[in-house]
RNA sequence: GUGGGUGUAGCUCAGUUGGUUAGAGCGCCAGAUUGUGGCUCUGGAGGUCGUGGGUUCGACUCCCAUCAUUCACCCCA
């Protein structure tokens, strides 16, 4: 157990870290050209923060959260989840009184208590973006055309966008009417959770599994068909607009979304090679939920991106992530003076912002040669007594094995060009 | 919470109907006229065979339990 990372952790090792600093240079990169500034929030907040924002009857706060008493008995959670937080800082720091609409990204670790599996990890990574303070459907088009542009400037083919409009409570209580008037008749043939959604919300039915309800739940009639005019009026922007930048989608009757917040717009992107969780990012549309924690009656729509799904989904496609740059030079020494000498030659050519290596180990010369290239250095220097007593060394390009006869106060302009 | 797969070296995996010193490849370290990497060759270090119990003269191998891991249901990113 000592040596054992938790379970649904995961290290990410020097080896692959690379992949993820690239992505978040490309999400600072899109989230720059598209307006979003980036906020910093704790990784815990109060329990109360996510009963509320995520929603009391959704599993996630049922029973997935990492839930304990801190020493002065107040109830913390590990966040699930980002919008939450964010709409707390938000009302907390007064963001209602700046320009509107407000444009927020994060890039974050998130916690859920659940079985792990093919993308699905109890630790986390999310990227993720809210906008506060617009109401059309305009801001919906251009979240959206972000992700498809994420997507498609890391190369990635293949993957679907699904949308759908759940309405908002007006539209939806009418609907939840209509549902119960269509289930009733079969109420008992149901499987017994969709009996409990039957009273408490019976939307959730149609995404019920089950292949009894299945049979029920296919010719039962869709939100979509059954939105207020404002709603409908909404999706049909969205879809507009879609259609306005070429972005391709297809309509999902099905997603309803497992957070109590959202409202009209839902959607997600899906691969379909990445297993059994192929949902790679879910968002939509929040207009209640500034108002249910506590600020000024507030529009919001967001997006989370699962960057280990990401991952998944390049490395299923074949994308090769840019490797970093390698080491410039290596400088490998003979005796006691030279490694003196080379440990201040290193040091000058850091100073000048090239990344440079000499032994530590006390080797060869035939084993630092080694070394050199298994670290992927650029060039080489051998040092002995006499190069530090000359000035004077053998330059050699690790890629060709072309060599060199250098000044050492030249090196570091060498190293320039 | 439920069901299936898998646990042998740092990594990927062999291990014959149960039989005595448990192997390979990669990686690591060292060497092949002691001042030059990649290729090749040689040698070395490294394993309580996940753990506990049982069957047996004898268990890495068979049985039970347990833990870990992985995939799937559910849910979600």
């Amino acid at each position: 157990m000592l040596i054992k990372a938790p379970k649904g952790t995961k290290d990410i090792l020097p080896s692959e870290v690379y992949k993820w600093q690239y992505l978040e240079r490309k999400i600072a990169e899109l989230c720059k050209s598209f307006g979003f500034k980036e906020i910093r929030l704790p990784v815990f907040e109060h329990t109360e923060l996510f009963q509320r924002g995520v929603g009391d009857t959704t599993d996630i706060v049922q029973k997935e959260m990492y839930t304990f008493l801190d020493k002065g008995e107040r109830s913390i959670t590990l966040r699930p989840e980002g919008t939450a937080g964010v709409v707390r800082s938000y009302i907390e720091n007064g963001m209602a009184s700046l320009a509107m609409p407000i444009k927020l990204y994060y890039n974050i670790t998130a916690y859920r208590y659940e079985n792990v599996q093919k993308g699905r990890y109890r630790e986390f990574h999310q990227f993720g973006v809210e906008c506060f303070g617009s109401k059309g459907p305009s801001v919906d088009v251009e979240i959206i055309s972000m992700l498809s542009m994420f997507f498609d400037k890391l190369g990635i083919k293949d993957i679907e966008l699904n949308i759908n409009s759940i309405g908002c409570p007006k539209c939806r209580g009418e609907y939840n009417n209509k549902l119960m008037e269509y289930f009733k008749p079969n109420l008992d043939n149901l499987c017994g959770t969709c009996k409990n959604r039957y009273e408490r919300n019976p939307l959730r039915i149609i995404d019920c599994k089950e292949e009894k309800c299945k049979t029920y739940t296919k010719d039962a009639p869709a939100l979509v068909d059954n939105l207020c005019e404002e709603c409908k009026a909404h999706f049909e922007g969205l879809k507009e607009g879609l259609e306005n930048l070429g972005i391709n989608y297809n309509i999902d009757k099905n997603i309803v979304r497992g957070l109590d917040y959202y409202t009209k717009t839902v959607f997600e992107f899906v691969s379909k090679n990445i297993g059994a969780q192929g949902t790679v990012c879910g968002g939509g549309r929040y207009d209640g939920l500034i108002e249910e924690c506590g600020g000024p009656d507030t529009p919001g729509i967001g997006f989370a991106i699962g960057i280990e799904r990401l991952l998944l989904v390049m490395e299923s496609q074949g994308i090769e992530i840019p490797k970093p740059d390698a080491m410039a030079v290596y400088i490998a020494t003979i005796g006691e003076n030279a490694q003196k000498y080379a440990q201040k030659l290193v040091y000058k050519i850091r100073q000048e912002g090239f990344s440079a290596e000499t032994d530590l180990m006390g080797r060869s010369v035939k084993a630092q040669m080694k070394y050199a290239d298994k670290l992927g250095a650029t060039y080489s220097i051998v040092l002995g007594d006499d190069e530090v007593e000359s000035n004077k060394a053998v330059l050699k390009n690790m890629l060709t094995g072309e060599t060199k006869d250098i000044s050492l106060d030249t090196l570091i302009e060498r190293l320039k060009m």
